[in-house]
DNA sequence: GAGCACTGC
């Protein structure tokens, strides 16, 4: 969510600031940081790291850990020999805002000695010591770089978060610091023989001294000191993952917040959490709410039962105001939940769980959990996405309860019985083990890690998923019968896409169509383009109605962007840039459009034909002929095709699932024979989304490897 | 007739 960054107000302190200010600002942050509780332990941190290669700190919220270790690092000496210090973050904004504020801090200008780099966005230069980034981002660097060798220090920041790219990163890192390690050394290490992945590194990296480097100067590397970092009290997962390395735990600092149960269960969530909102609205002191709900509609059908409530009551009572927020609700009106609320009023914020790590919200003195989330679960076997309603768990009813204790003491009230919590599970599973693994298998082999199935992950994802995905992956080509990479597989590897999307720009550019598939991959890959609320229903179907194609949604989702270019190419031959953005703006919300999609899609389409322009593929278009891209289409998504069934249903062609064309799609009244999807999503129903009508007969000729003649 | 949250050289 790329413009979520615009939430992070940095004050620009040194240039509308008279001397003195600045200096009373300074002297102010210096205060802060001492006044940190990692402050205090700062020598013996160092010497932790010195004497630890690979170190676990446990640091509590409020520690400081995220800002400051990284200063310690620096000015303790761990950069020498040109190393860098690279600190990951799960999140984006997180980068963002803890870069400028070390900038800050440091008194330097961000992206010199300080910077940060996330997707379409680096702010570092040759100067950058202390460096910011996604965990994903990392993984791609490395790709280019398999040893890393730019780090001298690498910080895994939020590692219980236990992202996908957090935990492949831990794999990987375990590996690269082997591997430098024995540079150094000069000996082949048979003590970790056992780590089969270890292996395959090992025996790449002893390849690469044979071929690409020449022999005589086989590069030695510096030691990588590793720094894992969690805000999990159990350190124990990362202990014994990285040998028994050693743990240290650094305090925290936040308000206390009080935790209330419920007496008996609730059965009805939404009535609970109304009566909870009302009494703390009635009967408690000053401060804002913070609500945990499921989704939109959930939020949705609580602020008009608030809103309801609150007619009935005394006009004295009355002021209290509802904010939703949700990642799908457009920015702007995201923005209005960090507005103050007007004096003697009270704000209530209606969020998903996007108010637990994404957004912090300042104010927020009561916090109300039902315990529910709505949680992706993955069927490898059925290739299915699953979007079901569970309990949250321990750590995650934590996570949420401090978000009432940031400005001062606060309550949290749990709907549920403190017996319940005792049951719920201490930590969400990680998501390695519930999502699609063709991305990471690919990028494992890229990394030439060829036996994923042994891979050393820190918890290992479940055996039919890896397998499936390489199933998937010799399918389209990526994987050869030796279960090698093969050379349209470090192609695809190259792409920052869906395998799928990688193969299908491969195939458009045989095609002579790659200019409207780039199009395509880039506004399949972000969410939903369209915007509809629910009060403006009509409008936007209306709206969709001029971009509609009677063939499906991926060419319905190209003339939306055509439409949306040639809108801004003809504003900017007359406007600035800026001012052209800004009128796109105004054209997506005026087409029920999400202007944060496009931007992304925008965004990624811009990066995706740098990369193919650079693999050298041939970027040419079909121009009208829409026949021979739905063909390209066909050669591409032969993975996911339906075909209609007597009763209208339909049914996924390689799994048997049964499935309904979601009623998003274009195609959701015309119900095609055959069609191809590109997502699969089981809700109520199981949805296909992204779905566009192809002849069976194309499949006949262009993927004959699992297509024939039907009796 | 319907969309938890993140993220990518």
């Amino acid at each position: 969510m790329p413009s979520m960054a615009a939430y992070n107000f940095s004050r620009n302190t040194q240039q509308h600031q008279s001397k003195g200010d600045f200096f009373a600002r300074k002297q102010k942050i210096e205060q802060q940081r001492k006044n940190l509780p990692i402050a205090e332990v700062e020598r013996r941190l160092m010497e932790e790291v010195r004497n630890n290669d690979t170190l676990i700190i446990v640091g509590e919220t409020g520690s400081g850990k995220t800002t400051q270790l990284p200063q310690y690092l620096f000015k303790w000496g761990f950069c020498h020999d040109g190393g860098i210090i690279g600190i990951t973050q799960p999140r984006r904004v997180a980068a963002i805002t803890v870069a400028k504020r070390v900038a800050e801090e440091s008194g330097v200008p961000l992206g010199q000695r300080v910077g940060y780099a996330i997707r379409f966005e680096d702010v570092t230069s040759v100067q950058t010591k202390i460096k910011y980034m996604t965990d994903g981002l990392l993984l791609r660097e490395a790709l280019l770089d398999p040893y890393l060798s730019k780090y001298s220090v690498i910080i895994v920041d939020e590692a219980h978060e236990r992202t996908i790219h957090t935990d492949v990163l831990l794999g990987l890192l375990k590996n690269v610091q082997k591997a430098r390690s024995k540079s150094i050394n000069g000996v082949v290490n048979t003590d970790h023989n056992n780590s089969n992945a270890g292996h395959d590194l090992e025996e790449r990296i002893g390849n690469q001294n044979d071929g690409i480097l020449k022999p005589c100067q086989a590069k030695k590397y510096n030691l990588l000191k590793l720094i894992i970092m969690s805000a999990s009290l159990d350190a124990r997962v990362f202990s014994e993952y990285f040998g028994g390395a050693r743990a240290v735990h650094v305090q925290g600092r936040q308000f206390p917040v009080d935790i209330f149960y419920t007496h008996k269960p609730e059965t009805d969530c939404i009535d609970a959490a109304l009566i909870t909102i009302f009494q703390i609205h009635l009967e408690e002191g000053p401060g804002d709410i913070l609500v945990f709900l499921t989704g939109q509609e959930e939020i949705e059908s609580v602020e008009r039962l608030i809103h309801e409530r609150l007619r009935q009551l005394p006009e004295s009572s009355r002021k209290l105001l509802t904010f939703p927020i949700f990642s799908s609700l457009p920015s702007e009106k995201q923005m209005k939940v960090f507005m103050p609320s007007p004096p003697g009023y009270r704000k209530v914020i209606l969020a998903t769980n996007i108010a637990e790590t994404s957004v912090t919200i300042p104010g927020i003195r009561y916090v109300v959990d039902p315990g529910l989330v709505k949680a992706r679960t993955y069927d490898p076997k059925m290739g299915v996405d699953s979007l079901i309603i569970v309990t949250t768990s321990k750590a995650q009813a934590l996570q949420r309860s401090g978000r009432a204790g940031r400005d001062g003491p606060g309550k949290c009230y749990r709907l549920y019985q403190e017996s319940f919590f005792e049951k719920l599970t201490d930590s969400t599973l990680p998501e390695i083990k519930r999502c699609d693994l063709s991305n990471v298998v690919l990028q494992l082999k890229a990394l030439g890690i060829d036996d994923v199935v042994n891979f050393d992950f820190i918890e290992k994802p479940d055996r039919t998923a890896v397998v499936n995905s390489l199933w998937s992956l010799y399918l389209l080509g990526a994987v050869t019968e030796e279960n090698k990479l093969s050379d349209v597989g470090h192609q695809m590897a190259r792409l920052p896409l869906d395998p799928v999307y990688s193969k299908a720009l491969i195939v458009a550019s045989q095609f002579g169509c790659l200019k409207e598939m780039l199009i395509c991959v880039a506004m399949l890959s972000v969410e939903s383009i369209f915007y509809a609320p629910r009060e403006k229903l009509e409008e936007s179907r209306n709206a969709l109605k001029s971009f509609a194609s009677p063939e499906g949604d991926h060419l319905t989702l190209l003339n939306v962007y055509r439409a949306a270019d040639e809108f801004f190419q003809k504003n900017k031959m007359v406007n600035s840039e800026e001012r052209a953005e800004k009128n796109l703006r105004k054209w997506c919300k005026d087409n029920y459009i999400n202007s944060r999609s496009l931007k992304h899609a925008r965004d990624i389409h811009s990066q995706i034909l740098r990369n193919v322009e650079q693999m050298g593929l041939r970027v040419t278009s079909c121009e009208d002929d829409m026949l021979l891209l739905r063909r390209c289409l066909a050669a591409s998504f032969f993975l996911k095709v339906a075909m209609k069934q007597p009763d209208g249903a339909y049914r996924v062609t390689l799994s048997g699932l049964m499935v309904q064309i979601h009623p998003s799609s274009v195609l959701f009244r015309a119900k095609p024979e055959c069609i191809v999807f590109n997502e699969l999503v089981r809700t109520n129903h199981s949805y296909v989304r992204n779905v566009s009508r192809i002849d069976y007969l194309w499949l006949i000729e262009l993927a004959p490897h699992l297509y024939a003649v039907q009796d």
